[in-house]
DNA sequence: CTTACTTTCGAAAGCGCTTTCGTTACTTGT
DNA sequence: ACAAGTAACGAAAGCGCTTTCGAAAGTAAG
């Protein structure tokens, strides 16, 4: 490996001035600066960033932890969407991504050991569930932290506007004549979930519209299975709801599933309304109605938000909210 | 921030005892290290990754890059899942994955010059084209490799059975009765792409099928749209297909809502089989036939050729194919 | 009581880099 | 001519850790 000590030999200057050049230091004569930049190219010298990182303190370094109720890690469909908005966004400034492990050297750490281990400038949280033990260790450090999808007042956070979303929803349904409709909402564990529910009251009371208790039914942690269970039960209702508003797309998925095998259609006997816009949620049958989540600029927003951080030097309390909008395809209708 | 000096001082033994004790060397007394550890645990004290990268030369850290053709990163369905059971895989051993941008201090750089200034252990690349520069870079330089759904003889590879994907797509079709089967191929820059294309001629020579040249049509870079497009071009044909086995799921989603947008159904009137089983795959309408890429074997495949590699400190070259297998679900019928 | 091991420990060098603070030599103004 | 400033460079310490090698002390054998 070459170091600045084999350029530093080979063209006469010390390490220091060597140093300097690669930092872009003034006091270095364009002469100098030249022939130490030439024999760079030319020995195909490349700094070491863990030299470098000791002793400066700075490690170029973003950990990001996933801790989502699936437990499918990177292939969660707006998860990554966010994350890989996210990656594009740091990696101007120069920042690399940092995915952990939990165990240092064959010990079980927790995540906070873990970057604090490994130096990381700043950690994304990606998280869905409240009170993850984890996570709230991670977000009292001082470390600078952004969390997405969750709400806290003690780490900058970015969010979708879940009210408004279930707003949207519940309105786009009334104004196509309905006005039974049902809630399938996330875990009751999950911050999206309940403020998703909690929008999904508030839209109906401003209508005037009546929820009966049956009307709202978990599914669980917004899978298609979750979705399709929480279907079977409101199918199974005497008064059956003519449309309902699903906390995520893959619920709503297994909602339509659900329909279909009772042999009714969508949209023609019921309606469902998805929440994220995940990628494929326009290519399903029938393509489906959702809230979409802007996941560019979530990710984009966070990033920001931990940049500012780091180079505050500090972890300080922001949140962003980031709007969202109703997207219209052929999973609603009319009512009946 | 404390470090084995100060955990050196407070216990009363040398830097070398301390560190000896943390990396269980063997010439230490039991005493010792009881109370060693015991100031470790007080001091809540972290050893630094970067001093000890520094001097051991070896980060316990893993490069990863995606390279493919659509631009989406870690959202790409198929790749994700890899990577996620490679990630695993690794964790198990002690590995971190970083995720690399191209600039070190704000000047552009090859991935290679990025891992070889990150000092990563080894690369794990997902590729899906031929022939890229930076992917040709890094599997000619010593550092250890693997790359994903790809060939090489410079590069220990892993990647599924194409040649068998086709085989049992083509047949099962067959065995329903069809004998004008079309080919929506993967763009011919793509080493899955060209080899399924190749096992669709061999799977029907072996049949003594026929295939007219325009049964095999570009779908571009394994895209929804591009699937569209084809399957359009073959809908016009005058002499249509019964059948189309698409190189990519999504491709044959593409296909599917092509075809639908004509009138006409699947599988009543155009069978479709996809390749990989992507997560939606089931669940889409009608649920697609398709081949299986067992991404978590080929994750834990890829994590294994490399860590091999990593132990024995030198880049060795291996390939291992992974089986796939056919899924039978609602988009394939018997000839009309 | 030697001799020869075996245990247990520590001094010190080194990994590759940054940064402070001097030192030297050279300008400039008067 | 001299003072005062500026430009260009380098010595050395330090970041936190590992590892080699030698020293000291304890133990067993003769």
């Amino acid at each position: 490996m070459v170091t600045i000590y084999d350029i530093a030999k080979k063209t006469g200057f010390s390490v220091t001035t060597v140093s300097k050049v690669l930092n872009n230091y003034s006091d270095v004569s364009e002469k100098t600066k030249k022939a130490i930049k030439a024999a760079v190219e030319e020995m195909d010298y490349l700094p070491n960033s863990h030299a470098r990182t000791l002793t400066t303190k700075k490690s170029w370094t973003i950990g990001v932890v996933f801790i989502e109720s699936l437990g499918i890690g990177v292939k969660h469909p707006f998860f990554n969407a966010v994350i890989e908005s996210f990656r594009q966004e740091v990696e101007i400034e120069g920042y690399d991504l940092l995915f952990v492990s939990r165990n240092i050297s064959n010990q079980k750490k927790s995540y906070l050991d873990h970057f604090r281990y490994r130096g990381v400038d700043g950690v994304v949280i990606v998280c869905s569930t409240y009170d993850d033990e984890q996570v709230k260790e991670l977000i009292e450090d001082p470390i600078p932290t952004v969390v997405i999808d969750m709400s806290s007042d003690q780490s900058s956070v970015v969010y979708s506007d879940n009210y408004e979303g279930s707003r949207l929803a519940v309105d786009h349904l009334q104004s196509l004549g309905h006005t039974r409709i049902a809630h399938i909402a996330g875990h009751e564990s999950t911050f999206a979930g309940e403020q998703r529910k909690k929008g999904f009251y508030q839209a109906m009371k401003a209508l005037n519209l009546e929820v009966p208790d049956e009307y709202v039914v978990n599914g669980d942690y917004f899978s298609i299975e979750g979705g399709a269970r929480a279907m079977k039960s409101l199918l199974e209702l005497e008064k059956r709801p003519t449309a309902v508003y699903a906390a995520g797309d893959s619920l709503a998925m297994g909602a339509i599933n659900a329909i279909n095998e009772q042999g009714l259609r969508v949209p023609e006997d019921l309606s469902v309304v998805g929440y994220d816009d995940i990628e494929l949620a326009q290519y399903i049958h029938p393509a489906l109605t959702t809230i979409r989540q802007q996941t560019d600029l979530i990710g984009q927003e966070s990033a920001k938000l931990l940049l500012k951080q780091i180079d505050c030097k500090e972890s300080y309390v922001a949140c962003t909210q980031v709007p969202v909008e109703l997207i219209i395809r052929k999973s609603t209708g009319p009512v009946a």
